[in-house]
DNA sequence: GGAATGCTCCACCTTTGGATGGAGGATGCC
DNA sequence: GGCATCCTCCATCCAAAGGTGGAGCATTCC
């Protein structure tokens, strides 16, 4: 460990300062205990909600943010976006628990120079931090999965084929496997199939985000 | 039986005269068998969709037309408005195998007088053709509790609780329960009760349906 | 002090949804 | 002909969803 050239380097007085925000005091005590296993990483500082963060990030001058997303008062990628603004030089690495399409969106499109999931282990975590600190971007693999889905314009998604197109419309009328074989007049595995296929070609997790997409895409009205 | 005073007046040369509307021959054979037992009941003709339907009707003056609602060419509920327009005193009887909520609305609304999912037995069948000729309405009871409930205002809908709302407003953003849960930081099964409770109140069978109600509702937008 | 309502949680259970891997027939393209 | 694609169907399996009937606790309202 101590082998490593980069380590030996930054332990050399040039430490990362570390700002926690999170709204959960646990989560926060827990982040202390890991990071402070590590030389280079120093924790200078807590916050419990967004505007608190902003505050805190003017007086510490941390290095890195580690940005819980979902907050009361200010949410994480709000601070997020008003750090960035005002201090572009300090980078912040957002994490939560959830793994949602919009708010991974929204929080690298604030400037979140990562984008970790809660569940993640300690060294990925502190790879992380050190990668955000070194200007360069590190994603959950999960994360960047969604993201270079969402960033596929509708036209480079795999399209759909007429019976899956079919199929999907039904699903955003809200009807069941069951009601969508009668209607199409196939057995209900077919549509069971049909519906497989469809969540993986346009790579969402359910029927419902299924629909939801189909209506967006003005496939279906809403009435 | 003949000792019905009804059957017993209309077997006296007035039997009802009926035309099976169905785009399976199959289906039509098995209604023929099922009618043909019944001494009042006399099919005069058939149709394999809504286009063949409307000559036949002018053609053979039917009293009641069996209509199935899900057909190729011209569709059961445009076909049963097409006969109302020309032909107000011939009474129509839906007759589907699915049982969806705007199919249900819009034959009535199109000026069905009956709604039968053709998993119904031969009595309630002949019934409602029965029914229907004497100027009754006559809806299978699924049929009718949909009707019932789509026809109560969105106000007298019972109203969801401040909690059922936010977890309903995630529902229709396409989130599995785990998710909210993690996201109002309650457990899953709490999620679980409140969609249940939202099923319920807003009279779905689904939480794809209910993302749809709420997009109605304008309770979230479409992103 | 009740009574009612809302929020949270639980256990138990059934149904639905979804993934995976495979298969055969139909069609059309090279 | 061979190849690819699509549509259909199947079995199996696991996870998610949803129903039912409870329960404790806090609040409010009478």
């Amino acid at each position: 460990m101590e082998s490593d050239p980069e380590n030996a380097l930054i332990a050399g007085g040039d430490e990362i300062r570390l700002l926690l925000v999170d709204d959960h005091a646990v989560v926060r005590r827990g982040l202390q205990m890991v990071l402070s296993l590590e030389p280079d990483l120093n924790v200078v500082g807590e916050a419990g909600d967004g505007r608190e963060a902003l505050a805190r990030v003017a007086d510490l001058r941390p290095h890195v943010v580690l940005m819980d997303l979902l907050m009361p008062v200010m949410n994480g990628v709000d601070a997020t976006r008003a750090i960035k603004r005002d201090h572009p030089e300090i980078e912040v690495v957002a994490l939560t628990s959830v793994l949602e399409d919009r708010l991974v969106i929204d929080a690298v499109e604030a400037g979140a120079s990562g984008y970790l999931l809660k569940e993640t282990g300690p060294e990925v975590l502190c790879a992380a931090i050190r990668a955000a600190h070194r200007g360069q971007v590190h994603l959950d693999p999960k994360a960047r999965r969604r993201l270079v889905r969402e960033l596929r314009t509708p036209e480079m998604r795999e399209s759909l084929t007429a019976r899956e197109t079919e199929t999907l419309r039904l699903v955003a009328k809200g009807l069941s496997n069951r009601d969508i074989a009668e209607r199409l007049e196939v057995s209900e595995v077919t549509v069971k199939t049909h519906v497989s296929n469809i969540l993986s070609k346009l790579a969402v997790q359910s029927r419902t985000q299924a629909a939801l997409f189909a209506l967006k895409e003005g496939l279906v009205g809403l009435e």
